[in-house]
RNA sequence: GGAGGGGUCGCAUAGUGGUCUAGUGCGGGCGCCUGCUAAGCGCUUUCCCUGGGUAACUGGGGACGAGGGUUCGAAUCCCUCCCCCUCCGCCA
């Protein structure tokens, strides 16, 4: 969310922001709202004030003037009136004001979408093959370790099941990352639930305008987490940090839930968009002053994901019109696929400055007894599951149609290669 | 799911309609005293909204788990919900 006394004294530097990303937002509405809610709120605070006066002076007479509290009741009716109003301005604007997203750092290339994105960097040669590498849901198949069609005989389209070394590698992977963060790069690991509460999914942003993309239980207005980042955001909702507490390091494992309501045909084949994955995401809570280098320090942990497997990878810079509705400045990590010949988003690295901090209400104390301020979250996936698997499937076949296992999987697979059983 | 108990300032507690501007103790901060330490003494201790001021600051409103209600006036009375504890039931 926008501080709306950025909106009220700046709107035109906010709408040339939202012009970068290619969006419109009814900010005169905006304003004009937050106008209404400060007149009725100050007549409603002057007359309670008035009543407070009066209230305690009635409380020391023992005969109480009947007109005096006629008089009040009436005062009272306006209040209640005047309150009724607020409660209106205030849901309608704030209803507005959540659905308004980030503006773009001032260093992020402006750009209408994908197309305009900037790839920084690039790491490893894609391997040389003697045979025509295979796609992976070819490879998963025949090494009977990805079930396509039970997957969708237990939950439908876009499920599908793991075996034997599937599974095995899908654990490992979740359980080398995880450890890699732990140990190398300084993250505490977290364990969070999957299911959370409505408010969690407005801090995080992806209620109210995403709704459409989550699983949600009315019975009891559980949502499932679409992603990691949602709970770790709500790790520290309405609290504020001691100083010296920041920055924060979080990692957390959890399966990620999407409705996906993609056109038929696209990403149909093998493990790429499911309805449910596995992801390993970073987090971090940082001060203002240090996060746009704590997000070029977020990119460095995912790559070495990369790095360690040994798979070919680019870091690739979102222009303003591909950001995330919470994003000011992000970074995604791309494997290439050598079956599927495509390069795929492993992660997204995100720095969303105090945006989702005002929506969950994050605050930190800089120092003793200064003013707590909102401090900036910054996400990304580290790494998302599917993609990285797809990856090594397609980048360490052999012509046998065997598939070797990454030294550092090793210990985690118990097994150099994986192939048929 | 059932029965009972509870949720008040960082922590612990008091507060059953106006004297609460939420008290007291502990912890924290500042100062005094002291050869030093301890003890003692004094002062201090939250957050949000809104107005005034460059600012230190200051006027007003709000917050006692959350939301409603009764009342001139609610921590206190009423209703709904949430969370925690104890016991019972069920269960991986």
């Amino acid at each position: 969310m926008l501080d709306i006394k950025l909106i009220r004294d700046n709107p035109d530097l906010v709408r040339q922001a939202f012009e970068k990303r290619g969006e419109s937002a009814p900010l005169d509405q905006i304003i004009n709202l937050d106008e209404q809610r400060r007149r009725l709120l100050h007549e409603m605070e002057t007359l309670r004030a008035q009543r407070n006066e009066v209230s305690k002076e009635l409380g020391k007479i023992a005969d109480k003037p009947p007109q005096l509290i006629a008089d009040m009741r009436k005062l009272g009716e306006r209040v209640t009136y005047l309150e009724a109003e607020i409660c209106r301005v205030e849901s309608e604007l704030e209803d507005l004001l959540l659905r308004l997203p980030n503006i773009p750092a001032a260093d992020v290339p402006v750009g209408k979408d994908a197309q305009d994105n900037i790839t920084v960097r690039s790491r490893g040669e894609p391997a040389q093959f003697s045979f025509t590498p295979l796609p992976h849901w070819e490879l998963g198949e025949k090494l009977d370790i990805i079930d396509f069609q039970r997957g969708a005989k237990l939950s439908g389209s876009r499920f599908y099941v793991l075996k034997g070394h599937g599974a095995r590698l899908q654990r490992a992977l979740i359980n080398f990352m995880l450890d890699l963060h732990i140990k190398e790069h300084g993250y505490t690991e977290i364990y969070p639930p999957f299911m959370v509460k409505r408010e969690c999914m407005v801090g995080s942003s992806n209620l109210p305008k995403f709704a459409d993309n989550l699983y949600h239980d009315e019975v009891d207005d559980f949502w499932f987490v679409p992603t990691a980042e949602v709970p770790l955001t709500n790790m520290h909702r309405d609290e504020i940090l001691p100083p010296g507490t920041l920055p924060l390091y979080y990692v957390a494992y959890t399966a990620c839930f999407r409705r996906e309501k993609m056109a038929a045909g696209k990403d149909t084949r093998g493990i790429k968009r499911g309805h449910q994955f596995d992801k390993v995401e970073l987090y971090k809570f940082t001060e203002p002053e240090n996060s746009d280098q704590e997000l070029d320090r977020l990119v460095k942990d995912a790559e070495d994901v990369c790095g360690h497997l040994g798979i070919p990878y680019r870091v690739v810079q979102l222009c303003t019109g591909d950001l995330g509705f919470a994003a000011i400045k992000s970074f995604d990590i791309e494997m290439w696929a050598p079956g599927c010949e495509e390069w795929l988003e492993v992660s997204s690295c995100s720095n969303c400055g105090d945006f989702q901090a005002r929506r969950a209400n994050i605050r930190y104390r800089p120092e003793p007894k200064a003013k707590p301020s909102f401090l900036n979250t910054l996400n990304g996936s580290g790494l998302a599951l599917p993609r990285v698997f797809i990856a090594l499937l397609e980048n360490y076949q052999q012509a046998d149609g065997t598939i070797k296992v990454p030294e550092v999987l090793k210990p985690y697979m118990g097994t150099e290669v994986i192939k048929r059983s």
